[in-house]
DNA sequence: TAAAAATACTCCATAGGTATTTTAT
DNA sequence: ATAAAATACCTATGGAGTATTTTTA
């Protein structure tokens, strides 16, 4: 049983003439005569009266020509379906993304724009730490992540760099350089620094201390505070400095000043990972909506 | 697209290995690997990520394995509707039966009879004059009815009796015949009549009238009722005698007595009446039920 | 008898088989 | 290096065409 029996039966049905069925087919009477006895035979039912005008459908067949039209239309809506979840346009995106990365703007901006394109692809966004993210990106919990990457890199994931923006020093505004347009980082030698704890995110701390390493020195860290809100309020305390991604000087308290770095390379980069192996398109529509370009994809330590 | 498309594609893509589909499936490993691509090729999408050790579904894939699971589930049920409407064992059936049909015990019990035959097949009964029931017989309101054939037969249909039953005398309890075990006609050649009207039972109607005539009088009409209980309840009043199908005595009133008529061939008929040109397995089995040998099928008097 | 469906046969398109190559890990 | 999918080519089943017969009202 074939598709093909479920669209002559119901041509034959809806005409109640097999000759003209067939004409309106495009095939011979003869061969979907036999198509339509091969089809009783095989349901081993009677679908047609044959009478000398044509035929008449019989109970079985009033019944079947039900079920064979709606088949015939899911069939079709079957191919839809698949066509366009194949070409990303329906499913589910599981995004993470890092508490630092959700400050940037662009990222707001590449969420909305990629809802705007592909409106009915479900879209659940994790905030985790980096290492949580990539855990669950390999794990297939994430098909994205939004994050820092940092002097490492993983394996069997991709990272595309979306953003890169220099780092700012927060000083309390009592600070002796805190009017200053832009400062060396060796002029933060001996300060106390205020920093989020390496595990919640290792990229933007091994940046910050391997930043202050090159300027000569090794940063004495004060404090430690788990949201980027509180270390800000803490510099603001007057607990230390601290230096974080230009994008979070959108976080304005009283009695702090963000003050540009002048050493080179002081940067952190905001970046897209997927699964290596993903060849999703739901993501790489993700990927082209960012428009991004795929960083150098490394595959040095295998997570163990 | 054939459902052999999909019976291939859903067995790949639950064994994930083409070579294991194909020997599940009882042919060669290139021949579905033909048919997986051509379906790609038709639904103009990837459906499998090929792999060293097989294939994954990709997205558009998992979209269709959904749907062509339950495609195939509902073809298959199709068919099982099919043969079950097919054997008369679902649909509705439209039953018409007359106002006297309806207090034979035989009509009950048949009608219990079919249900449990064929608990699946909707019943409606409508009540209507023998003319009613034969006209919408012929429209294809009714697919069968029961009646009381007269002398007079109708095109298109078939009779199939059911139950002959002998008349019986209604006498109010002071006749002077009300003692007799049994009378015969010509005794009322006197009495006024209390009958249904003939346009409600032409055929009882014409068989008391004929029976009369045989007993060698035409008897005289005093009162009409339209219910065969009215009647009784008229006889009962001294209105006049009366002579109703034997299955009628089960109206006991008071002052009424039901008495044998001596006459041979005072009877009356009980036939189950069908379209002769509906072959349907629904209105076969339940003559089938009602265990008929069909009755001389006559076209004397086409209908206008 | 006249229209339509069924049968008889022929043909060829294509599903399926066999042998081999290509691909992916 | 190896397992699996794809390709190449061949075979043969059966869908479709042509001619004719049978059926039904």
């Amino acid at each position: 049983m074939e598709l093909r029996h479920f669209r002559y039966f119901v041509a034959v049905a809806e005409e109640g003439n097999v000759t003209r069925a067939a004409e309106k087919l495009g095939i011979g009477q003869p061969p979907l005569s036999q198509q339509i006895l091969a089809l009783e035979r095989e349901l081993e039912v009677q679908l047609f009266h044959r009478t000398g005008q044509g035929v008449v459908l019989t109970d079985a067949g009033k019944a079947l020509l039900v079920d064979a039209k709606r088949l015939l239309d899911d069939a079709r809506h079957a191919v839809v379906n698949a066509q366009r979840a194949g070409r990303g346009e329906t499913g589910h995106l599981n995004l993470g993304l890092t508490a630092s990365a959700a400050f940037h703007p662009i990222v707001r901006a590449l969420i909305r724009a990629y809802r705007s394109a592909y409106p009915s692809v479900g879209l659940t966004l994790t905030e985790d730490t980096t290492a949580g993210l990539l855990a669950m990106l390999e794990e297939g919990r994430l098909d994205l992540a939004l994050l820092r990457p940092g002097t490492h890199s993983f394996a069997g994931v991709t990272l595309h760099e979306i953003a890169s923006e220099p780092m700012k020093a927060v000083l309390p505004a009592t600070h002796a350089l805190a009017k200053s347009r832009r400062i060396s980082l060796s002029a933060l030698a001996e300060e106390s620094f205020v920093l989020l704890p390496r595990i919640a995110s290792p990229m933007l701390h091994d940046e910050i201390m391997s930043a202050c390493r090159q300027a000569g020195f090794e940063p004495l860290i004060g404090q430690q505070a788990p949201q980027l809100s509180s270390v800000v309020n803490l510099v603001s305390a007057e607990f230390g400095v601290s230096i974080v991604p230009a994008s979070v000087s959108q976080i304005h308290a009283e009695g702090v000043v963000y003050v540009d770095i002048a050493d080179a390379d002081v940067v952190t980069k905001l970046a897209l990972a997927s699964r290596e192996a993903d060849r999703s398109v739901k993501v790489n529509n993700f990927l082209e909506v960012a428009g991004t370009s795929t960083m150098a994809s490394r595959r040095t330590r295998p997570r163990r």
